[in-house]
DNA sequence: CACAGCGTTCAAAGCGCTTTGGGGATTGCC
DNA sequence: GGCAATCCCCAAAGCGCTTTGAACGCTGTG
């Protein structure tokens, strides 16, 4: 049953049966009430496409799924997922993933914006210099940025305190009494990575400790680099005795290469890991219980989702600036530096 | 720019044009040519709201996406994501990923099939009684399955052999000498779950071994949980000797259990682990790394989206049956069973 | 030379919705 | 009673594409 059939069967026109569909207030209450009694009874649900078509507007949020770069560090994904198609159901929004390699990124965003098919995109883990970025604002494009962008102005977004996360996790160790502490962190493009490490860097100068303890690497974030790296350190003279994790997966491949080498967590290496809270890998499943540095990725979801429906409501780019505290969590895995032998 | 004025440019109609475009044999190749570079020199993209409702194809498919079973098993839903996105990719068709509850999971799936917003859905995890199965199938709505529907006839889909996997994993444990056994699996009303349940009790009967040493369990498969019923059952005085787990994540709160409990793995207990190949946690980056009944979600997600468009193209429901082998990959977590006590 | 046949191209009619620019009723005011 | 103002409602024009049915120009045949 399309608008038309509705109408006719209303005895009402086209245009008044829309309007009181999408509530103007041209049409009076009592019609009102008979159409939307109609459209429920007859079960009619307007088309997209037209009314895609006729109005411009896409009723979808586009999310650029770059497959390569998410298949290795993403199981976040998923819940930040699940938190943006929260808030997106709310207000009948439907998401459109737009698959990508790394090489035609920039041109899935520049088709996105072109086409029509969403309204408004939201950009994760933007990245120092980030193309994406410009080529949205270039284009004039509502865009919103779950991170924090390089140059946030006039830019909304969200955050986490990645640089608060990462000072208050490395104060903690030094106040435990390490000194030799590994960060293991992510790729250097991203901006999160750049705040975790001033973070942690800041936490030593606090300290009044040499940078040159704070022995820090870049990579992705899987288990498996991360054992690649923390092994041989770990089997080193000077070895680290803390080790500062950018996420769970990370502190996976640690406490592998930990446990290989008879290390026990944490008398004799203490971890901290960042952790987006993937329901699937709780930090408090880990043995010992990994202590943390925690934030709800999936909230973030639900709020970012907000943000760019906000934006696509007309709300002025810029207008949300939000860095979300992160909580410290001690558990199991940190301990007092071992005696120094 | 649109087609009526790419049409204009190039003195010809709009009908011309778009026949060009789309490949119809009634335009002379010449002047394909020419509209094929003028479209290219213009950057010409036909409005996909437009060709949407002229043509009633949506050029996208769809993808329910129930947050709350999602987020709770499956960081395994980006990496099947990521294979679904890689061939649609290919094709220039969208995902929509429809966010639902469990709860208004059927109305969104009615939703898709009479919207035009999807021109197929792929339904992954079917159940044993699988009530959008029986929508889509009334609604005539093009579908395919990933995993094995509870009545397979005339619907195509893919599965990966998750009977075999548990056999090919039961038999293998009660030649090392197992005889204890206890299988965690996920919840029953998945096919798959009860596919596995099923592998299970065929080796144990094979091996000419009650049905009863064999104790199964069927809850979500978090690792929160496999620690809950796996750690009281380790305590007892006739604890298993070997578990079979249905995901990585299940073994992952196994392990804690037995760490716990200081029970060495495989020494004092045996662990297989069904592993989708989630990059993100390799079963070989455990400790002990694990054995495991393997298989590729991922490229059963590229295949998956295959199998959906070439439905879409005309192919037949049922046209595609897949079982998948898997494999048994033996690493560091099944040795021998201990000697009885 | 007329006509059929073929290969190309075109004008126009939708697809189902929103929205502009009016226009009947009905009311309030003088 | 006449006029404008106020409500409601409507016809029709798009949105940008596909597709039907017709027409055009050209060639080959009787």
């Amino acid at each position: 049953m399309n608008l038309k059939e509705l109408a006719a069967e209303l005895h009402l026109s086209q245009t008044t049966v829309s309007r009181a569909l999408n509530g103007y207030p041209e049409v009076s209450e009592k019609t009102r009430q008979i159409v939307l009694a109609a459209a429920q009874r007859f079960g009619y649900r307007p088309s997209p496409a037209a009314r895609r078509l006729a109005t411009g507007r896409a009723h979808a949020l586009g999310v650029v799924f770059n497959a390569e770069r998410n298949a290795l560090m993403d199981p976040l994904f998923v819940e930040y997922l699940a938190g943006v198609a929260e808030t997106s159901a709310k207000q009948g929004f439907d998401i459109l993933i737009s698959p990508s390699t790394p090489h035609d990124e920039i041109a899935t965003y520049s088709r996105l914006a072109s086409d029509g098919t969403v309204d408004v995109v939201i950009l994760s883990a933007p990245l120092c210099v980030d193309p994406r970025i410009a080529l949205l604002s270039e284009l004039k494009f509502p865009f919103v940025v779950h991170g924090r962008p390089p140059i946030p102005a006039g830019i909304s977004y969200l955050d986490i305190d990645n640089f608060g996360a990462f000072q208050q996790a490395t104060s903690f160790l030094i106040q435990l009494g390490h000194r030799r502490v590994m960060l293991i962190n992510g790729e250097e493009q991203f901006t999160f990575v750049e705040d975790r490490s001033r973070g942690a860097a800041t936490a030593f100068a606090a300290a009044g400790l040499p940078a040159t303890l704070l022995d820090e690497h870049f990579m992705p974030m899987t288990a498996e680099n991360a054992y690649r790296i923390a092994r041989p350190a770990l089997e080193a003279d000077a070895r680290p005795t803390a080790i500062l994790c950018g996420s769970i997966l990370v502190a996976l491949g640690v406490l592998r290469a930990a446990a290989e080498l008879g290390l026990d967590v944490p008398r004799d290496l203490s971890i901290v890991a960042h952790d987006d809270e993937m329901p699937a890998f709780p930090a408090d499943q880990f043995h010992p219980q990994l202590t943390t540095t925690r934030s709800s990725i999936r909230a973030a979801g639900t709020r970012i989702a907000e943000v760019a429906l906000a934006r696509v409501a007309g709300q002025k780019p810029g207008a949300v600036a939000e860095v979300w505290p992160v909580q410290l969590i001690v558990r199991g895995s940190t301990a007092a530096a071992p005696e120094r032998s």
